[in-house]
DNA sequence: GCCTAGGTCCCGTGG
DNA sequence: CCACGGGGCCTAGGC
């Protein structure tokens, strides 16, 4: 049995290079692998970075994603989504991944010094079912039960387009009102108003400012917003 | 020297189970490491899911970041930010690790079948200076170049509050109008012309509509967009 | 701590 | 293919 001893912490003046390096990255490419090495990354792109000499984790997929990760952060340094082409080239005596992404055109340049560590893997899980509390749950809740937001509510359309974007959830009041509703599944901010504002002004087009209603549906509202949400003569109804 | 041949592919029939891989995870906690293993991810907090057996990628940072990645996607399967505490815990024959944040509350819980690779790292580049041309690029070399937007425009302010949000750069213009610029890296949507509008009324309150001009400034804008700002009486200045 | 806004956002969905 | 909007967004910056 392979002990996974020489896995843990393997001492710094340990590492491949040059050929050695490159010899062990080509078996990699293409498949699921993880990498420890010095590197140099370069990112030229919609935006453009540059990182100089330093140990790094790499990550590449066989979907095309490629994460470079620091010490630090939620988020990969540098990265490339999937769809990329992975490529193994030779800088002097570097070899070096280069990632290319068509659209937008952006490259990432990895230039390897020394390969401290790498983990090819073979099988890693795909996606599977997994439910969630989502934003579209909270509107589901208010279809089956529109009395939640108000009596005598009652619902026409969910998702539904206009030339200004989509309405979560249309409505009619008691008293023959359009009830445009905009959900936020969590604090809502002026972003959220100014989305409501929008179909509410697109509706009363069609059906007068007056017979137009807009609640922004949420668990909670910033103050700012409330604010500008009260000067807009819209409305906060309250829901978890 | 120790050989890094066994990080390529480890056989899936060697791994750690039980009070073994504990044992190699007490090592860890605290660390920056990667961890190839069989496990169940349960995650409760703003939303909720359940990820059944599987084999994932797992990187812990002792910043308290953790990364579930599965064989698809840039974004991790299930993930904790900065500042989470992690700890090694047991469930009958299984070590778990568990992840909690504060605020908001939320778990994750990582029960350990098999551990089949852990890497443990003791350096790992840290952020460092790299430039990009952000948004902020963009305005700087208005704010030097004003012309770029049009012929005797007089900058009056950057990053200007008001109550509904702070205005990227606030101008007059050469009939002595105020301009209210919103600046985009990308192409403008219809978020965009919201929030361009939200300042320009701001600013209409104390000057009245006709001193108040808004210009969205963008390399691009949307069609739909382009038609909601010619209708709200705003102007589009294309600059890349 | 709250709140705003950007991001190489990514990502799904619908036209 | 573009475009819109959500996200457990994350992250930085201001107050």
């Amino acid at each position: 049995m392979l002990a996974l001893e020489p896995l843990i912490a393997p001492p710094e003046y340990e590492f491949y290079e040059g050929d050695e390096a490159e010899e062990m990255l080509e078996k990699a490419l293409g498949r699921f692998f993880v990498l420890y090495a010095l590197c140099r990354v370069e990112y030229e792109g919609r935006a453009k970075s540059e990182l100089d000499w330093g140990l790094r984790i790499l990550i590449s997929k066989p979907d095309g994603t490629l994460l470079i990760h620091e010490r630090d952060k939620h988020k990969p340094r540098n990265w490339q989504p999937p769809g990329c082409k992975l490529y193994l080239l030779r800088k002097g005596r570097w070899p070096v991944l280069m990632s290319v992404r068509r659209r937008p055109h952006e490259v990432i340049r990895v230039v390897l010094e020394k390969v401290l560590a790498l983990l090819i893997i073979n099988q890693v899980a795909r996606e599977e079912l997994a439910l969630e509390k989502t934003e579209a749950d909270l509107v589901s809740k208010v279809v089956r039960e529109p009395s939640l937001i108000e009596e005598g509510l009652e619902v026409i359309d969910v998702e539904h387009p206009t030339p200004v974007g989509t309405i979560d959830l249309l409505a009619r009041d008691g008293k023959g009102r359009l009830v445009v509703c905009e959900f936020k599944r969590s604090v809502a901010g002026l972003d959220a108003v100014s989305q409501l504002r929008r179909y509410v002004e697109q509706m009363a087009e069609a059906h007068g400012r007056e017979k137009v209603r807009g609640i922004l549906v949420a668990p909670a509202i910033t103050s700012t917003a409330m604010r500008y949400l009260a000067k807009l003569g819209l409305e906060y109804k309250r829901l978890t």
